[in-house]
DNA sequence: GCACGAACGTA
DNA sequence: CGTACGTTCGTGCA
């Protein structure tokens, strides 16, 4: 910003507009219909004016350039007038809300706004207007407001919207002249002859501009005019002094205010870059992606052009690989790997390492694993794994597990870009570096897919690979220096350095292990479950005469509620839905066979493809490997892929097979394995809501140690806890559950199958009990509200923007997830505390035992022979540990042979 | 071949 | 009109 204000005064530019005239016209240019999100947020306006924006800022290229807006309708034009602008049409609703996202636009533009009580945007333009232009600048006016057309000048010009947002007209003082037959200066007094509707200011009947401008013209101004007055003839005349009163008051209320009193220097207007994160997350809310590309095409980061300069890679011969790696200890080093890995497992073909140190001849290298002699590979595996070399890399953990298969392993991992930006931002959808690198280096990468397959089938192509690993690996580099100062602010470096990361090598390792199967097993429950669902459908076909797809929703509707004339279920976007649910209430009303098999059908088909999904990932050592996903949750939780294992049925008995498949493993000769063991919190997130909440009354439930619900139970209903009855523990149980989430006496009277004043009166009662929890419900939501984010107990954030929406939809949706993500999160960031602990202890203890899994609240370990009672201790008390709550952690820990039977 | 919605499994 | 996920299928589009 220093060098900008240093610009020459006469090179100078300012741009001003006024920015709810702009954005109302955007509003009408663009038809509402075709500008909304997924959401349901009107962006007509908003696209508008920040097409032009980038527009005018791109064709003008204005050194300087602020926005104004009226406050409110209380201006000391409407002290002298009250009726100054009344009778305009109400503002559309579709417009309301719009303004609050330019003002977003324009702070992530970095344009400052300026506004004044008591003045129109119009006379803050004019201060700024005629400020800058007696200091030399050159201004550009944006508004829509003819009134501006007083301030044209020499110096000044008004870019006015004649239609649509692209179609501006430049008024010079030529061109105003033109126009209107009258200097700029003479504007005004045209404007109050002739009056303006918009702001209900009438002028003389029957004097239209031409006859205004030209008495101007004769007398001088409007002054002239008016000091002759008498002499002018005619109609016209007459109506002028009939008039002349308000034609006067015109006259004052359309003069601008050239000398506002603002607290705002001309130096704070000079132009600096968006701040393109912020413009990012922005237009990804408000589906702007014609317009991102064209302001960033127009607006490329200067750091661009000196990485990418930079990034010019060399592939290192094998001779120079030792005197290469001895000389680069200066970190932190990005380093990238080439190659392939899924399952827990995979391999790497070359390394590309960038450092930062500006003396090596060959600051950039990509290392060719497979044309190493053994020196080289040892010197490579010693440097890798040297925890004084502090590396950077971007989602490490498949590399890892890649390179743990060549024997090596990497040490001094100071930061994965990957999982900082989901610490920054864990709500975005995709964390490939060519994005981020577009969002916070404004660079972009060579397509990964163009110079991997494509290429490597040529003869150069081995090189063309070579040099976008290496690429990517400076970009890593680069990355890890610009996330690093948003760590710092949000106070997330912790999170990263102690939790993610060593998490991250955690997953790898139970990913690599992953779990064993009965093959015998699983093979017979897919017949068992194929049959079932064979059978079903038969019976299906046989209730109503023919055979349909049981699986097509559209098909099922038109037998349901077209042939077979049942009530209609609740409206779905594509119809009616036929859910379980709803196909358990049309049997409870038509008790019509057909429901029963489609049910029975549905549940037998889901089971065999969960089956057969896990049956066909097995791997060649009988064993699955999952996929952990560490930046997907936005509250901070892991996520399972290919296959997911943490939604393996367990609710239902035929469920509950399945769990059976999943056993113990055999084991090598050297270390056999004698069970699995499963540890889960019992009712996390409820201790976490008495610890956060500090309700003396929850929290007391849990000191005491007695069944939660049955505790709660008796307190709202008012009981002794003998007393408790299961309908009564059930309805508080889903209360208390429901409570997480933001449920509302709506929801609660649906899922309790209950009226919702009863819903209402529990909740109430339920309050009034444990007023802690809704104090504390409340608390949460505004304090994110004011802050623009939630945090967990170990600082771990979630921005929820949303909060704040005119949206009613969308700002309800960000209250229930505020009110759940410090929760749910608290109880992630514990799991993932107690997972290091486990894994920890069970290396220092020097056993063979090992975690398998994790489902959110519990994991499975693979118990070796004979360490069941030492592994069983370290479990507990690394997961009692994990966390210093005002409560107690309570772990249940069980054995088995089965998944299944390791339950308890 | 891809994107989307419906349905449904888990914590 | 209860949070957070992933997978499968059918459907409509290109």
């Amino acid at each position: 910003m220093s060098e900008k204000t240093l610009t020459p005064a006469d090179e100078r530019s300012l741009l001003l507009i006024d920015g709810h005239s702009l954005a109302y016209r955007a509003f009408f240019a663009l038809p509402v219909e075709n500008f909304s999100t997924a959401t349901g947020q009107h962006t007509n306006a908003v696209y508008g004016f920040t097409s032009m924006l980038i527009n005018v800022l791109g064709s003008e290229k204005p050194t300087h350039c602020v926005v104004s807006f009226d406050l409110s309708r209380e201006t000391f034009r409407l002290a002298e007038y009250s009726e100054y602008k009344a009778g305009r049409s109400k503002t559309p609703d579709e417009f309301k809300g719009q303004v609050a996202l330019v003002e977003e636009v324009l702070a992530a533009f970095n344009i400052p706004v300026v506004t004044k009580a008591g003045f129109e945007a119009d006379d803050v333009l004019a201060t700024l207007a005629t400020q800058a232009s007696q200091e030399g600048y050159s201004v550009l006016l944006m508004s829509g407001d003819r009134d501006c057309l007083q301030l044209v000048s020499d110096r000044t010009t008004v870019l006015y919207p004649r239609k649509g947002v692209s179609d501006m007209v430049r008024m010079t003082p030529a061109a105003v002249e033109e126009k209107y037959g009258v200097t700029p200066d003479n504007y005004p007094g045209l404007a109050a002859l002739v009056g303006e509707s918009a702001d209900n200011l009438p002028g003389v009947p029957k004097v239209g501009p031409k006859t205004a401008a030209r008495w101007i013209a004769t007398y001088g101004g409007l002054d002239g005019v008016i000091a002759n007055v008498d002499k002018i003839p005619g109609v016209a005349g007459n109506n002028l002094r009939e008039h002349i009163d308000s034609v006067l008051r015109n006259q004052r209320l359309n003069l601008l205010v050239r000398d506002v009193d603002l607290d705002f220097g001309l130096d704070d207007a000079a132009r600096t870059q968006p701040n393109r994160e912020a413009v990012h997350q922005l237009f990804d809310a408000l589906e702007f992606r014609v317009l991102r590309d064209r302001l960033f095409a127009e607006t490329p980061d200067e750091t661009e052009t000196t990485s990418s300069l930079e990034a010019e890679p060399a592939l290192l011969a094998p001779d120079d690989v030792m005197k290469w790696l001895s000389a680069a200890t200066a970190g932190p080093v990005g380093v990238q790997a080439l190659g392939h890995w899924a399952q827990g497992t995979g391999d790497v073909a070359k390394i590309a390492i960038a450092s930062p140190d500006q003396s090596l001849a060959e600051r950039i290298v990509v290392i060719d694993l497979n044309e190493l002699d053994e020196v080289g590979d040892k010197a490579l595996a010693a440097w890798l794994a040297d925890e004084s070399v502090p590396k950077v890399m971007h989602e490490a953990k498949g590399a890892l597990q890649a390179l743990a298969a060549r024997g090596m392993s990497i040490g001094g991992l100071v930061d994965d870009t990957a999982l900082a930006a989901y610490l920054l931002h864990p709500d975005q959808r995709s964390y490939q570096l060519d994005d981020l690198a577009v969002r916070h280096l404004g660079m972009s990468l060579p397509d990964a897919a163009d110079s991997g397959e494509q290429l490597s089938l040529d003869l150069d192509g081995g090189s063309a690979e070579a040099r976008a690993a290496g690429q990517r690996a400076e970009a890593v580099r680069l990355l890890h220096e610009a996330l690093v100062p948003e760590l710092v602010e949000k106070n997330s470096t912790k999170l990263l350095s102690e939790l993610e990361l060593p998490v991250m090598r955690v997953l790898a390792g139970m990913e690599n292990a992953g779990v064993a199967v009965d093959l015998d097993r699983i093979g017979a429950l897919e017949a068992e479950f194929s049959a079932a669902a064979q059978l079903a459908a038969d019976a299906a076909y046989a209730t109503i005469g023919k055979q349909i797809n049981l699986g097509s929703p559209k098909q099922l509707q038109v037998v349901l509620f077209d042939e077979l004339d049942m009530p209609k279920t609740k409206r779905t976007k594509t119809g009616y839905t036929t859910d379980a649910e709803a196909l358990a209430d049309l049997y409870v009303k038509t008790e019509h066979p057909f429901l029963q098999h489609l049910l029975e059908f549905r549940d037998s088909t889901r089971l065999k493809q969960t089956v057969e999904g896990l049956r066909k990932s097995i791997a060649d050592d009988d064993r699955i490997h999952t996929t952990y996903q560490q930046t997907v949750a936005a509250t901070g939780r892991l996520s399972s892929t290919d296959p997911n294992l943490q939604n393996i049925p367990v609710r239902t008995n035929a469920g509950r097979q399945i769990r059976e498949v999943f056993v113990v493993g055999k084991g090598s000769a050297d270390a056999g394995f004698e069970c699995l063991l499963t540890a889960d919190y019992s009712q996390i997130e409820m201790r976490i809501m008495a610890h956060l909440s500090g309700d003396a009354g929850l929290q007391e439930a849990f000191l005491a140690g007695e069944d939660l619900h049955r505790f709660v139970g008796a307190r709202v209903f008012g009981v002794d806890e003998s007393d408790v009855t299961s309908e009564m523990r059930s309805k508080v149980k889903a209360m208390s559950y429901g409570l997480v989430y933001g449920l509302s006496p709506f929801g609660l009277s649906r899922q309790l199958r209950i009226s919702v004043e009863e819903a209402r009166a529990l909740m109430n009662e339920y309050f009034e009990r444990f007023g802690g929890v809704q104090t504390y419900l409340a608390t949460v939501v505004d304090e994110a509200r004011r802050t623009g984010y939630t945090e967990t107990i170990y600082g771990r954030r979630r921005y929820l923007p949303d909060l704040t929406s005119d949206n009613r939809q969308r700002r309800e949706m960000a209250e229930r997830a505020a009110l759940n993500a410090p929760i749910q999160g608290s109880a992630a960031d514990i799991m993932k505390r107690a997972m290091l602990g486990v894994d920890r202890a069970l290396r220092d203890a020097g056993v063979k035992s090992r975690m398998l899994l994790q489902v959110h609240d519990e994991i499975i370990v693979e118990i070796a022979s004979g360490e069941r009672d030492v592994v069983e201790q370290i479990v507990r008390t690394e997961m009692a540990g994990a966390a210093d709550l005002d409560v107690p952690l309570d772990v249940n820990v069980g054995y088995g042979r089965s998944w299944h039977e390791a339950a308890h």
